[in-house]
DNA sequence: CCTTCCCGTATGGAATCCGTAAGGATGACA
DNA sequence: TGTCATCCTTACGGATTCCATACGGGAAGG
C-alpha cells in the first residue's frame, strides 16, 4: 500500500515516514504542492496525505488536479481549523480532514478507514498449472481435467510446501529453505518427510504423477515449480 | 438520499431532522441502539449518523452488527473526544468521526464526502445453499426443503459466525479469523466453541447435516461455505 | 555388472483434530 | 421469582493428518 505524505514541515515528514512505514506502507514524500502533483502523476500512491497551506500553489487547487485523474482516497491535514477550510476542502474532494496537531493514532485509524473501501489491486495470486488452478488466498484448488471442474482438498502440511513452491514459482527450493520453513531451524535434517509430500501433492495435482511435468525434482538439491510458458510470461 | 440519525438527545435529533430534510436528504431517526439496528434493516438509510453512547447497546456493537451486512457510510457523532474511542470506532467499521459540539456545515459537508463515494448497486446480500435462503440484512434465514416454506431460526453467534462465512463464501476463513472476530481480541484459543456452533449451524442448514455438503471443515486449517455453481457464476 | 546413493511410494501406528451430546452458568424478560 | 434462550465448559468416540519405517527403482560411477 503506497502513501503520498505532502507537507512543507521536514520534521513531521520525517516522522510520519518512519511511522507509516513501520507500519507497512510504503513512503512518498512532497514538500510542496507542485510536487505533490508530480508525485502524485509518477508514483501513482493509494493513499494521499496532503497538507494545506503548502507555498506555492493554494491546497485546494492541489485537490482539485488531483481529483481530475485520481480516485485515491485525500486525507486532508492541516492547520486551519475554520469551519470553511474543512468544508471547501472537502467538497473540492477531499475524504477526510484532520487538524494539527493531531494524534498519530487517530491519524493511522482514519487512513485504515480510507483503504479499507479501495479494492486491493495487489498481486494476483492466483496459479495455473497442468489440468490445476491454484488460488492461494482462497485456499482452493481446481482440477478441470476431467469434464467437469473438480475441487481438490490438500492438507495443512501440503499447502504450506506447495504455497513455497508456488512463491518461488521457476526458482529452485533447496531440501534446506523447505525443512526450516516448515519444520523449523533444528528440523533441517530430512528423513523423508518432503519426498512423501511431494509425492501426496504429485498424486493430486500433476496429470501424470509418475512422470511429472510441473513439480520437478533436482537431484540433491530440492524441487522446483515450472510453470507453463504462457503462466511466465505474466 | 435516506440518512438514518442515531442519538439519545431528542433535541438535537430534532434539529438535524430539520437542517438534513432542507437540504434534501430523506430522515429516519431512532433514539437508541436497538432501534437504530432495526431502523437500518427496516428503512435501508444510504448512510448512517451514530452517536457512540447510547444507552442499551453500547455502540461499537451496533456499528459491528451494521457492517456485518451494509456497506453504508457511518459517520459517528460523539462526545467521547479520546483517541482510544476514535480508533476503536473507525476499526470497527466506522468512516468518519465527529466530535461534539460541532459545526453543522462541517458535518454537512462530510455527509457530502461519504456519499460521493457510494457504489451504484451495492453487493446483494443474499445467497442461497441447498435449501436455505440467507439474507443477511433482513436477518432471516428461509429453508424450503419441506412442502411449505419454513423460517429457520439462529442464535447471535450462529448469525456471526454463518455472516463471516458468506462474506467469504468460497474462500477459506481460517479459525484464527473467526475466533478474533467474534470473541473479539486476542481469544484465539479455540476450547472448541466453533465446532459446537458449526454443528449448530449444520443441524438448522444443512439437507444432511451428518454429511455437510456447504459448510466445510478444511482439517487443521479452518471452515469453508460451499456455494452451488449457478450461485458462484454471480 | 555391481555398488552406492538418492528418490518415490506404500503402510501402519501415534498424535492431533473434529463432531456431538449433556449439563451448568448467565442474563433477559415477564 | 421463575422461565426461557443462549452461551460456555467438559468429555469422548471417530476421523483426519502426521510421522516413522521399509522397500523397490533408477542414475552415476567404477
Amino acid at each position: 500500500m503506497k502513501i503520498l505524505i505532502a507537507d512543507d514541515d521536514p520534521q513531521l515528514l520525517r516522522a510520519l515516514r518512519i511511522t507509516l512505514s513501520a507500519k507497512g506502507y510504503d513512503v512518498v514524500t512532497a514538500l510542496d504542492g507542485r510536487g505533490a502533483i508530480a508525485a502524485a502523476i509518477e508514483q501513482r500512491p493509494d493513499v494521499l496525505l496532503l497538507d494545506l497551506g503548502m507555498p506555492g500553489i493554494d491546497g485546494i487547487q492541489v485537490i482539485h488536479a488531483i481529483r481530475g485523474w485520481s480516485d485515491a482516497p485525500i486525507l486532508v491535514v492541516s492547520g486551519r481549523t475554520g469551519a470553511g477550510d474543512k468544508v471547501e476542502a472537502l467538497d473540492a474532494g477531499a475524504d477526510d480532514y484532520v487538524t494539527k496537531p493531531f494524534l498519530v493514532d487517530e491519524l493511522l485509524a482514519r487512513i485504515r478507514a480510507l483503504t479499507r473501501r479501495i479494492p486491493e489491486h495487489g498481486v494476483n495470486p492466483v496459479v495455473s498449472f497442468g489440468t490445476v488452478t491454484v488460488d492461494l488466498s482462497a485456499r482452493t484448488v481446481i482440477d478441470t481435467s476431467g469434464s467437469t471442474s473438480q475441487q481438490v482438498r490438500l492438507t495443512p502440511t501440503e499447502w504450506q510446501v506447495l504455497e513455497l513452491l508456488i512463491r518461488n514459482a521457476g526458482r529452485l527450493v533447496t531440501r534446506q529453505t523447505l525443512l526450516t520453513h516448515i519444520w523449523g531451524t533444528e528440523h533441517a535434517r530430512d528423513t523423508g518427510y518432503l519426498r512423501l509430500y511431494l509425492s501426496q501433492l504429485r498424486k493430486k495435482l500433476e496429470p501424470d504423477p509418475a512422470s511429472p511435468r510441473y513439480l520437478l525434482t533436482e537431484s540433491g538439491m530440492g524441487y522446483r515449480l515450472q510453470l507453463d510458458a504462457e503462466e511466465r510470461a505474466r
